[in-house]
DNA sequence: TTAAGTTTGTGTAAAAACAACACAAATTTA
DNA sequence: TAAATTTGTGTTGTTTTTACACAAACTTAA
């Protein structure tokens, strides 16, 4: 007979996207032995639920979002010690949202729920640094190959919001021009018709839109997404 | 407090290569409801083991080997009726050897080991079919972005066997000539002074191998490998 | 009202990478 | 010794990538 004494749990690490900063979402504990320390939005899971609906009822729960994109990313179980009772192995998600869409709340278990920049994100509890540094990866190199940026935007956006995602969250200089022709070539961006003056001064620009219909049409027909320059 | 009935165990999907055909380990299973089924080596975990340790003592145990390169794959866990006392969620781990480095010995809870092509894998118990299914997508994708096929090959091996490595593997055809150029250009491949016979008939060809150190070294100055082709 | 500032929108040319392609050299086998 | 098999090697046309600059549409400040 199998005797383990090993809970599973799992965590999200959630990134949103805002004038040119990324942020990852963490929630601040409220019991515990970690209470009032920030940590990723998570907990364990019920016996008989699969591993993603436990990662939407916690985002639910703790921060009251609902996300656009998410997808496994790994498991993470060597860190002995998270919890004094007993092992923790907590599978981790990986998730895209656009923060405009919501209005973070607290719920349940969590005090407080925050985006925090990327750039700044604090000392989390247990291993959840070491997450968020994998998954900061995985959205990078997922960019590339992956038409998921559009998860982080509104569903119309302006070319140079798109330009400027890239270019922040990739930390590279991107040719306009370059970027622009390879997006379009793809054919998964569609324009509308519709003419938006941006923040303040300057000429006003279209607006376009993810084309995920053609896009997986595209998928069939072997298209691959690829987006690399110098 | 938690009340979790759930128990961990990791498997391996096991790939082995051996002129132009690819193989899948799997175990028969001794014990237990499924005894005398196929299933992937793997078992439950220990307490105090990290994960990546359970994999590579059970492949121990199960098959007396020791693999060339083991990553992590993904965690499957939604099945959850894979035993009835408890759910079970298994942590899958993507494994490359060369079969001609061991002799296969089912040891302590496997009644039988064997190479299965990828192509004539039986029915598996479990979700380990599935398994094997992402296991062969992740395969097929990062031997085109990273040199794992030196894993699967001999120390000291042929262009050729490379090449059809590639060929068979992937499933398309290949320019030999680009094929040769492109490797070598990225000078991580180095020629020895041996010359060999190949199997029978023909002229004898120039013995290679993969110079790690090397590779380590560019990847430092952000080299990408890269193999693609028509 | 006009000049300066800001942002969008667009094409071309040079360089690099890729794709297509064939035959001679060294060996074994018939 | 002729036929079969496998290794080894270069060139050319095509496609893709890179580098690069200025006019148009608007706002703001003088």
């Amino acid at each position: 007979m199998i005797d383990q004494n090993i809970k599973i749990a799992v965590d999200a690490i959630v990134f949103g996207y805002e004038k040119g900063t990324l942020y990852v979402l963490a929630v601040q504990q409220r019991f515990g032995k970690l209470a009032d320390r920030w940590v990723l939005p998570g907990g364990f899971i019920l016996d008989d639920e699969p591993l993603i609906t436990a990662v939407e009822r916690e985002l639910k729960e703790e921060a009251g979002i609902t996300v656009n994109y998410l997808e496994q990313l790994a498991t993470f179980g060597d860190n002995v010690k998270r919890d004094e009772r007993f092992r923790v192995i907590s599978v981790a998600y990986f998730a895209l949202v656009n923060p405009k869409n919501f209005v973070l709340k607290a719920d349940t278990d969590a005090k407080d729920a925050k985006w925090f920049p990327v750039a700044q994100v604090p000392a989390l509890g247990y291993d959840h640094n070491e997450m968020v540094k994998l998954a900061h990866q995985r959205l990078k190199s997922k960019l590339t190959y992956q038409p998921i940026g559009f998860d982080l935007l509104d569903h119309e956006f302006l070319f140079s919001d798109l330009e400027n995602l890239y270019y922040s969250i990739l930390e590279r200089d991107i040719d306009r021009r370059n970027f622009r022709k390879k997006i379009l070539s793809f054919g998964i961006v569609k324009e509308t018709n519709k003419v938006v003056k941006m923040g303040a001064s300057g000429r006003p620009g279209k607006l376009f839109t993810f084309d995920k219909k053609k896009y997986n049409q595209l998928l069939k027909e072997n298209f691959q997404f690829d987006i690399r320059f110098a």
